[in-house]
DNA sequence: TCGCATCTGAACCGATTGGTTTATATTTGG
DNA sequence: CCAAATATAAACCAATCGGTTCAGATGCGA
């Protein structure tokens, strides 16, 4: 009673649960409400009395699941740290998520469905990508201002480095050629990452 | 007659044209037969001889669409250019393509079905990003050769540069953010990778 | 233990899907 | 101009889908 507004049930997070699998695992489209309600260990009249319809489900799923996404990004940045310390921290950070199999599937669910769910490619860029591009470049022009950095673009600057991170990696995973990277691989992207950007704007 | 070999018929590239558009509006699962068929202004009994199912008309056209994307990108690299003129050069090809509608809903497309079709998402790579990277890297040993580059990893290198075209365009592109971008707005960001890939590599 | 809210399972509905068939029309080469 | 190849429209099929309904089971607070 005690937790949220709209809904009544006790099995309310049974269903977010299933819906969270069936949809990462099939998309939108190719999920069926009969799969998910099985997954949730739920009947599907239960189903709809917490969700108007499909959409709605998966808009609330998503919802929840970004929210959890944004949380977990909530890795410290130490403001006072040097550059080639904050950077590694936070490519590593970075490419930790886009490695998860569940990084990935939600990755493939949004670019999907940008179309037929214009909010939900939004939401997404504005709960992952943007909350650390714009850390980021906090940090940089505080890095900036104490004389360890010298940049003139910031928003460019605090865009170019996460790219930079997925050199090599990205491409692969998304479109399936390798799903693993081994550590000396990802060190040595990351490193190179660092190296350039501290090659353009260290002081 | 002398055309190619699998298939008999007149209608064949009719047939194709439609499944274009229509895929590539809709997705895999969102197009129905009928609708191409009728995109096709071709009865669903001739598309049937042509093709085996739904999924080989699908495979059949990303296989020809991406040759023809592939053919497209065999734009000129002078190899005997200076860095900063081919960086910009490759840079404003890349983001040309990025910046299509066409480009955009391809690699949708190719995302999305990554997972039902694994065949698409490798062949959308090598045609595309991958041939890229080729062709970079081997402009890039050209010009270290000269003297004019200082690369160790060159792999890494010409993984880098493409990734730094995308910065602040890339994403936003994808998720629906912003769909065109000015010529200014490019130039920003191009001029930003060639000065940030020349301070790490220049000679 | 009673009473009420929630949950269940299964049947059901109308719509749409991928795919087939059939009888007829059209094109085309010789 | 004829005959074989190819295309057509429409009906049809079985399966699946999202969504609804309902009679009864189950859990829970008092």
């Amino acid at each position: 009673m005690s937790k949220s507004a709209i809904h009544k049930g006790r099995k309310f997070e049974q269903v977010l649960a299933g819906a969270r699998d069936v949809f990462l695992r099939d998309g939108f489209e190719g999920a069926s409400v009969d799969d998910i309600a099985r997954a949730a260990s739920v009947s599907k009249a239960t189903l709809y009395s917490y969700f108007p319809d499909k959409a709605a489900l998966f808009m609330e799923m998503a919802r929840v699941e970004m929210a959890a996404q944004a949380e977990r990004i909530e890795g410290r940045v130490d403001f006072n740290a040097p550059p080639n310390v904050v950077l590694i921290e936070a490519g590593r950070g970075m490419m930790g998520f886009m490695l998860t199999e569940f990084g990935r599937r939600v990755f493939r669910i949004a670019v999907a469905e940008a179309d037929r769910f214009p909010e939900l490619g939004r939401r997404f860029y504005e709960t992952g990508p943007a909350v650390m591009k714009a850390r980021l470049r906090e940090y940089l022009e505080c890095a900036a201002a104490r004389g360890e950095l010298q940049i003139e673009d910031f928003d460019l600057a605090a865009s170019q480095f996460p790219e930079l991170c997925k050199a090599e990696l990205y491409l692969k995973l998304v479109f399936g050629i390798k799903e693993t990277f081994s550590e000396a691989e990802m060190e040595r992207i990351l490193k190179g990452a660092v190296e350039m950007f501290m090659a353009r704007y260290g002081a």
